[in-house]
DNA sequence: ACCAAAAATGCAACATAGTTGCAATTATTT
DNA sequence: AAATAATTGCAACTATGTTGCATTTTTGGT
């Protein structure tokens, strides 16, 4: 018989190995809390918001509150990680080869915000009337309205 | 001889007249705090944020900082503006006829916003896969990048 | 494994955005 | 013009995000 738990604590092992490994190609210190938040983003089904990830931390590690900006600000500079603001707060989500940039949609009733099929930077680029001086650099794409669940829970 | 200050001052005369035929309209009651909000928004050429509007009030109107949030909620709910959020920033420009749901550029060098070409809904909708159970409500997307002032002055 | 240097974390303090309850003021209605 | 209804100002509060500095952890060399 397959144990649960076990099973659970052979992915977090290797969990823990991605990290390191992804802090080892970045350069920078393998710390407690890099670890800790890298792999709270790489279990996550969708992208979170910081509380989200306080939430999760606080269980775990110890942790300061400006740490974990502080490694998320760094995260994003190595392109570890991106972030997505939506409708005024910031998520944030792994940034893999696999996981391109893509639109987003947030639902105006649970808050809960979903990853959609990504769009190629060009076909989005082709878009816009952007014959204008504008140099673009990134495209984001926030979509509102009602998630499956809360237009069936009506 | 046109007199600068004349057409100005009959400018912001038509201008209050609009901004009482609004409210009017709008079935809310006409106080000098709304009026003057709408007035700054209908005068400017790009969206603006609290920090802005804030600042082109106070040398006018004396009035509080929760007042304008309050009557940016009111209008927004009445269909008079519409909010943008680009980087974590609320931005609000009036919702006319003439000047529907658009894509917006902010350049990541002086913060600027600017407005871009119209896209239509449905447009915008046949670019996304949600053949999905999503029922999207508003689409909103946010380039970035260097305007041409700032990527001329390097 | 140990030590020094470098880097990261924790803490306190601060800044800005946004919200709420309630009393004072202003707009609308009669 | 007075009564009523609605709006505004104020104080207090929450949440997000930032900075400087002391303490702790990580790293790299021995
Ligand atoms: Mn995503
Ligand atoms: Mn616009
Ligand atoms: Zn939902
Ligand atoms: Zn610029």
């Amino acid at each position: 018989m397959l144990h649960f738990w076990y099973v659970h604590s052979m992915l977090d092992h290797i969990r823990d190995k991605n990290a390191l490994i992804t802090m080892q190609k970045a350069g920078i210190s393998k710390t407690q809390q890099r670890i800790a938040v890298l792999n709270i983003l790489s279990k996550a089904a969708t992208p979170l918001n910081i509380s989200s990830i306080r939430q999760s931390l606080q269980s775990k590690t110890r942790i300061n509150r400006v740490t974990i900006y502080r490694i998320l600000s760094l995260f994003k500079m190595r392109g570890i990680i991106r972030d997505i603001t939506s409708s005024g707060i910031s998520y944030y989500e792994l940034a893999t080869r696999e996981n391109p940039v893509h639109p987003h949609f947030n639902c105006l009733n649970c808050g809960k915000l979903s990853c959609l099929e990504p769009l190629t930077f060009s076909q989005a680029k082709h878009l816009f009337n952007t014959d204008e001086n504008f140099s673009i650099e990134h495209i984001e794409i926030n979509i509102s309205g009602l998630c499956s669940y809360c237009r069936n829970a009506t």
